[in-house]
RNA sequence: GCUCCCUUCGUCUAGCGGUUAGGACGUCGCCCUCUCACGGCGAAAACAGCGGUUCGAUUCCGCUAGGGAGCACCA
């Protein structure tokens, strides 16, 4: 029996949780779920400067929202800073770790030569091997770790593949800083292990930290977890992704209209594939996620795409559940209120009524809720510039002369409002179509809408009558 | 500059030595049709370049070019 697998998302809480920081949260979630694992959840606000209550609470909302649950309580890694600390004593006493007593203009002087030389290696070890006795006065020190000096250092990389740095290029980072707080390499790589993390997967960004965390592990004779480094997602234009483009919070893309399913099915499309599948149930992607699968290349974040599979879910979610999250989402989305004013009973059953049509048009919520305008609109209908050019006097005509073929209607659906449209169509002589588009005009205040008689039917017999009567002239 | 990673249609990708290089989004036609969608049918569209290895390279290796990430007492 192999040991139960234990991933983590370990955001910093300085700022939403966005795009990027969401995948890698779903790939944690279906690795550890699909093998019967868990999934723990760190915050990492050991930066006390930039890390915010308000942020955590946003990447707490964001995962909710997203239906990505975590197992045991949230880890605040700032409150395990004295864990921390012992583990740099610890190392300190073993002689794997030393002082350093190099001011911040010397190590700025190390950086600046070894860019002039070509070597990437900032720190120079200079306090390796000193005496504490020849320590200056007045600084306090930081703790480094004794790095090997040559050799190598090698990843494992379930994405990336084996990875190899030379260890002359690695030089000895910093575990305790001089304030007596522990960096982040040495937090993570505690806390994946006092956390019990057996598999760390997280952006590529963090490959080499790879590499220095391994030095620590090593350092202090602990197991390395399975390491995974995901690739970055992009731009549209390939370049790295800013506010311009998608790296926006996963609360932006709820007002955009987006739902759960959608963002997670488009989301755990990008850098990974499961033969041509391009729908994923989320039982699907939890059986079928796989580390081996992830592609090595950074992917541009494409909206089209993401709207198509928005689109899909809203077709196939059920009218109910339509309903539902069409009432929700107003609470997120610009005006959302004006429309809320309007719900009751009344209009929501109506909603509910036109759902099956609505949702066939609507590849966001938004494009769902300004479909259903002719639900919650007021009389006289405001018109839209193309609908309201659509209103001549002589259509306005014919649309009194329809408004009568139709109050001849009492038994009021979609089949007898078609039935007798059709025929005044037919005595009229003209098409269905003329007749129909100002009809949609008169009733919906656009030039586009579910299909007319359906339409007709939600509204019911005395609405349509006084629409019509409001756009008609003798 | 240094270290590391990447490179198949516009985009996301399949492919794991021999394929008419497949799918999806998007685009463009046609059909359906009261509009818009949906749906159906069809089209255009890719192996970055150059060298090897091999009977044979999209696939393996190297170089070049292009892209990206990291280079803190930030995370």
């Amino acid at each position: 029996m192999t040991a139960p697998i234990v991933t983590r998302f370990a955001p910093s809480p300085t700022g939403f949780l966005h795009i990027g920081g969401a995948r890698t949260a779903l790939f944690n979630w279906l690795y550890a779920r699909g093998r019967g694992g868990k999934m723990l959840l760190r915050i990492e606000d050991t930066d006390r400067e930039r890390s915010t209550e308000p942020a955590i609470g946003a990447i707490l909302d964001g995962l909710k929202w997203l239906g990505i649950d975590w197992d045991g309580d949230t880890v605040y890694q700032f409150a395990r800073a004295q864990r921390h600390r012992e583990v740099a004593e610890q190392l300190l006493a073993e002689g794997k770790a030393y002082y350093c007593y190099a001011s911040a203009d010397e190590l700025k002087e190390m950086r600046e030569k070894a860019r002039a030389e070509g070597k990437s290696k900032l720190y120079d070890g200079r306090w390796r091997e000193r005496a504490a006795s020849e320590a200056p006065s007045g600084i306090k020190p930081t703790i480094r770790l004794k790095a090997p000096l040559d050799g190598e250092t090698v990843i494992e990389d379930q994405v990336q593949g084996r990875v190899v740095w030379k260890n002359e290029n690695l030089d000895d980072l910093v575990l305790l800083r001089g304030d007596g707080n522990p960096t982040y390499m040495l937090a993570v790589v505690v806390d994946d292990h006092d956390m019990g993390v057996t598999h760390v997967i997280r952006g590529d960004d963090h490959l080499i930290n790879a590499a220095r965390q391994k030095q620590i592990y090593e350092a202090l004779g602990w197991t390395i977890p399975s390491m995974s480094h995901i690739p970055l997602i992009h731009g549209p234009d390939g370049s790295k992704l800013s506010k311009r483009h998608g790296a926006l919070g996963v609360d932006a893309y709820r007002a955009m209209g987006y739902v759960p399913e959608a963002l997670r099915n488009y989301l755990v499309r990008l850098g990974w594939s499961h033969g041509d599948q391009e729908i994923f149930s989320t039982e699907e992607m939890i059986k079928d996620f796989d580390l081996p699968a992830i592609g090595r290349s950074a992917a541009r974040f494409d909206f089209a795409k993401l709207e198509n599979l928005n689109g899909h879910y809203i077709r196939h979610a059920d009218d109910q559940s339509l309903v539902t999250m069409f009432e929700d989402v107003l609470s997120y989305v610009p005006n959302g209120g004006d429309v809320k004013a309007k719900l009751n009973d009344t209009t929501r059953a109506q909603l509910r009524q036109a759902m099956p049509q609505l949702k066939e048009r609507a590849k966001t919520l938004i494009e769902l809720i300004d479909s259903s305008y002719f639900i919650f609109a007021d009389r006289p209908l405001v018109m839209e510039p193309k609908a309201a050019a659509l209103l001549t006097p002589e259509t306005r005509i014919l649309i009194g002369k329809l408004r009568s073929a139709l109050e001849a209607v009492t038994e009021w659906s979609a089949a007898t409002t078609e039935a007798a449209t059709r025929a005044f169509a037919e005595e009229t002589g003209v098409k269905l179509g003329a007749v129909a588009q100002p009809l949609r005009v008169a009733l919906t205040g656009k030039t586009t809408s579910p299909g007319i008689f359906d339409v007709l039917a939600v509204l019911g017999r005395q609405e349509c009558l006084a629409r019509l009567a409001d756009q008609a002239s003798v």
